[in-house]
DNA sequence: CTATGTTTAAAACACCTGTTTTTTGGAGGG
DNA sequence: CCCTCCAAAAAACAGGTGTTTTAAACATAG
């Protein structure tokens, strides 16, 4: 068995589990017993839990991260100093963010886990989100003031974080949603349907 | 030191830890020594952790229910039966949900706390809040339906959770966004402002 | 005053937690 | 072959958890 094999062994059920239920209720035996690997390997390879939450966020948030850079870098490119429009901004932050967890497990773990690292305390991971990942949103942000000038600062503030909001609280929430509709209403959601 | 004090202080100073912390990140040793009471009171009183949780829920639902069902008691009296008006009904419901924590602690806690039932597993949780208080949203959402029987439903449930996310998500945030908002804009964001 | 039921206090219980240490296994290079 | 190095396995550790038990204090009714 490969080192590789084990510490991917180890992201792959870590991060369904903690979507699931949470840091604090998801121990480092459900974690290493689900995925058949010895307990001690968690502090091995990752030195905490701790770590092993940020090594899990890392995994979608530095792909995530990059390609939301380079998007924005043609952007700017192909709009050469004007302002770039507000919806193209968000079609592409949506674009960039419906990427990511295609090639991995699953938007609404990506979603759980981005919801949790906001209700859930934590606050060294608030921390580490923020000083990893800040200056992407920093940037999101300052593109989307010069995209609607129009606006006070504060409403604009207010605007982002409802939406913000709205977005991760709905699909972290998905698939308990999705029963809920399907029961009601006998109809399929599918994600693409929202966007 | 009679029953209802220690029950009281123990229930008070739950709400705020839970709040602060969530649940599991929450023992019952900070909370009786915080309480500044006995360990061994809660399992006296309560019986559980879990049935400690839902009392705190209870203290805060069962009176935000009651006045629910009176307001559209009222409503439907004064409606005879015609449609209440959409905005009727949302500010009818604001206004309850404001009515509630005025009396008690904070609007802040009863979101937090809202926003954890949501988002913190904690399965026991939404069972006891969907049968307890179920009924209430049941005949809201019906009130709902008829204000605007143009929407098909699945329309209208998509845009009652859009709604509900956007509200507790931001207000259980509330006073890091405050912060936030302070920070960069100078401003002062009252909840009042909002609504 | 005694007796009864109820509330607090203190201690102990069994269990689970994250982490560390010790031991074993096995592959690659001199 | 032996040695080294690294990963895995097993065991032990110290501390915290919810809960239960035991003992004491208290109030109240007979």
């Amino acid at each position: 068995m490969a080192q590789s094999d084990t510490v991917t062994r180890i992201l792959d059920t870590a991060e369904v589990l903690f979507a699931e239920r949470g840091f604090a209720e998801t121990s480092l035996r459900n974690i290493t017993s689900k995925a058949r690997v010895n307990l001690a390997a968690v502090n091995y390879h990752f030195g905490s839990k701790k770590a092993l939450i940020q090594a899990v966020f890392s995994r979608y948030l530095d792909p995530f991260s990059e390609r939301f850079h380079t998007a924005l870098d043609e952007l700017e490119a192909h709009y050469q100093g004007q302002p770039i429009p507000l919806e193209v901004l968000l079609e592409t932050m949506a674009t960039t963010v419906l990427a990511v967890p295609a090639e991995r497990n699953s938007l609404k773990v990506f979603m759980r886990l981005l919801g949790l690292a906001y209700s859930q305390a934590q606050g060294h991971l608030r921390r580490y989100i923020q000083q990893q990942y800040g200056d992407v949103f920093t940037r999101f942000t300052e593109l989307v003031r010069k995209a609607t000038p129009e606006l006070p600062d504060a409403e604009r503030f207010w605007r982002l974080h409802f939406m913000l909001g709205t977005v991760i609280f709905t699909l972290s929430g998905l698939d308990a949603l999705r029963d809920i509709a399907a029961k009601d209403y006998q109809e399929q959601v599918t994600v693409r349907d929202l966007v």
